[in-house]
DNA sequence: CGCTGTTGATTCACGTTGTCAAGCAATCTG
DNA sequence: CAGATTGCTTGACAACGTGAATCAACAGCG
């Protein structure tokens, strides 16, 4: 029984882009030496192949506690020292990278009748994947196609098991990552089922579950556009519409883990009715059923695939355009909710839905720049990344590894090293 | 020019919901000798009168930490000794108590027309009040009306101005704390206006603006329900809407400041139009104006002031009670919003159209419970406190009181005390 | 080819800080 | 007036980051 107890703690290290580097005052550092060891590791792995100088800077350490930092770290196989690169006057650096191959983490994204799973290094790259249906959705059944599509990955990657860190597991729904619960997912119909458990006794492996959404932002933390913001919003939009929020470097996850439920906002009390109960919820009036069931009334007869109404807005129908841009007004005043609310440097909008999100980004923005009170708009950079399913697994993955590093990091504390 | 320049810094110490008293782990203490005098001076302050042996299990320190911080503290004033209280066996306990009276600062809340001023102590108990009209909104007006405001008060209140710590200023709109800038106040007809500077040159005090709403975060999370919840959301009613946030401890401010504007979210995209040119704004359906409005059109007769349908409504008019239940839904439907995006574990909801609770705080929490995700609405407590226009000049002044003792609470690190 | 300048990495003594363990202090109980 | 009990204080100690000095490894130049 591996589980992994204090998953959502080990996360409570400041994300790369709250480093800081802001070298004013007397350099008086402040911290723990774990924070500095997380701090540091992180640094070079987002910030590429960094000379202790370097690093020194980009953290705000002394040089003499960077070299004495990396010293065990590089004992321990966590960086490695890439060769001298001469060329300009002085002692040439030495490139630290982090050793991307030594550790390596299961990433899975559970999705309706459907499981897409990763292996992916430190440095997220996938090294393989797999695609695979489930029909039985309880929970045994889940942890069963887990199971299989676990094996299916190492098997085809060689990849010793000393050096798996563990499975992370992405899933829509009210994911409490603390506790390892599920507490509800329509998706599958579960309440309150301790998936992390599950799957850590059957696979006898570390386990983390957190929301999907959130997985892609931890992703994007360290991979991605928010590896230079301290906070910022992840936006998605699919089937659903979820949310999650990364603020000072941390990801947000409220009291009981059931921060970013954005798709239930309520934008227009008279639109069209949401399965949650409620009318006009923003995934009612954006998500895919939606844009379908717009397009149907539209026209007048029943289209169920978005792909349709996408492949007729290109064409230039002026019903599915407006379907479309009547979706991005919707969103964009309930992004532009989001931004008077906290504020935020940056918005990421990502999920299968940003494929087609020419039809819709013009429209989004004007309701944006129009909704937004005072600065809010202007101060905020609004990015558009589409990314596939692979790319939420391996956040799914990203974040196991996440919290297994800093976790086994933090055993070095102490350690002199002679 | 005593202008306080790292104002919006001095706040980043973590507030007291925040405090460790988790107890786990081998009692590894994490952070500078600066953040540790903060804590421990915010757990005497907000704890009442303790012990060091309880400040110790409060803030996570140990006892003999607790000692030698306390040590300069006290010689310093800003802490002192009680007398000792027996009764049970064993030493005596001494109670620390922060010495309320060393130090005091000026609140000051701006309103239309209108400022409220009061001299408040390190417990935040306000020592004298004044209330006065102003007409001339200019800056330099608002800045005559301020130095008169603070001029009377401190004639009436025998504070020694080496023991004032400075000027809190709140008022409405958008107001950069770091910077000093109100960068846009519709209340005052204002864009970028340097009031901190302004005031402080003509003061010679220190000076700390910030939005009205945040200083009465600050003051419940000192002093109010706030201070066992390290994250909480604070929503206020009257004129206008507005939102603190107050997670993990610390004031949100966002990027530019500009976070919580909360009553420019459109509720309602075909409701009635807001000043700020949208429809349906929250603040546009249960504002005050919209309130009386509401109730205009219902009657057939034009209705300026809320206090009448307030009345109306418990006389038990019908018209009346159903404008009030039709605000309460939309507001219930937007606090729904607030909880399923950051998932809080406490909603304060204050402003002067808190004391009409009654007529729609049923309405409110119905919609809330209906239109909240999983548990995010079971999971949150609600409080209603409705507070007096001095309460926010208190606030104010508490906020100027946490910057300042913070701050010089840093100056004595570094220094043992013999 | 060796000297010098330059810049990165390392070492070491030092100051700061929190903790543990032990001792001291002040009360109650019998 | 002894214990007993509980809170406060002290001192040795270890962990940690830093500054200053030193070492290391290169380029450029005569």
């Amino acid at each position: 029984m591996t589980e992994f107890v204090a998953a959502a703690d080990a996360g409570s290290l400041k994300g790369p882009g709250a480093l800081a580097a802001d070298a004013s005052g007397p350099a008086r550092s402040v911290g723990s030496r774990e924070q500095h060891l997380g701090a540091l590791f992180e640094a070079v792995l987002t910030r590429g192949p960094l000379s202790r100088r370097d690093a020194a800077r980009v953290t705000g350490l002394s040089a003499a506690s960077v070299t004495k930092l990396v010293k065990p770290m590089i004992t321990h196989g966590y960086l490695v020292e890439n060769l001298r690169e001469a060329g300009v006057p002085g002692r040439p650096q030495i490139p630290l990278q982090v050793d991307a191959g030594r550790h390596h983490a299961v990433g899975i994204k559970l999705m309706e009748g459907e499981i897409v799973g990763v292996v992916a290094d430190l440095h997220a790259e996938i090294q393989s994947s797999h695609r695979m249906r489930y029909s039985d959705t309880s929970p045994a059944g889940v942890v069963d196609a887990i199971e299989e599509m676990a094996g299916v990955l190492l098997s085809r990657t060689a990849v010793d098991r000393s050096r798996l860190l563990g499975i992370g597991i992405g899933l829509g729904g009210h994911v409490n990552a603390t506790t390892g619960m599920v507490v509800h997912s329509p998706l599958l119909g579960w309440r309150d089922v301790p998936l992390r458990r599950l799957v850590a006794e059957r696979m006898n492996l570390p386990v983390v579950i957190e929301n999907d959404v959130n997985t892609l932002a931890v992703s994007e933390q360290w991979f991605g556009a928010g590896s230079s913001f301290a906070s910022f919003a992840l936006v998605t939009i699919g089937i659903g519409v979820g949310c999650a929020l990364v603020l000072d470097g941390q990801l947000w996850r409220g009291v009981s883990g059931a921060a970013g439920e954005f798709g239930h906002m309520v934008v227009d009390p008279d639109g069209p009715p949401c399965h949650c109960g409620k009318r006009g919820c923003l995934e009612a009036v954006v998500g895919d059923t939606a844009i379908a069931a717009a397009m149907s009334a539209a026209v007048g007869r029943r289209i169920t695939k978005v792909s349709q109404v996408v492949s007729q807005a290109h064409a230039g129908d002026p019903d599915a355009r407006a379907v479309f841009t009547q979706a991005g007004v919707a969103l964009g005043r309930a992004i532009a909710a989001l931004l008077n609310l906290l504020n935020p440097p940056l918005v990421i909008l990502s999920g299968e839905g940003m494929t087609a999100s020419d039809l819709f980004i013009d429209a989004l923005r004007a309701e944006l720049a129009r909704d937004a009170f005072s600065s809010t708009a202007t101060d905020c950079t609004v990015l558009v990344r589409p990314l596939p399913d692979e790319t939420w697994a391996r956040g799914a993955a990203a974040t196991m590894l996440r919290h297994g590093v800093l976790r086994s990091l933090g055993a070095l504390t102490g350690q002199v090293e002679a």
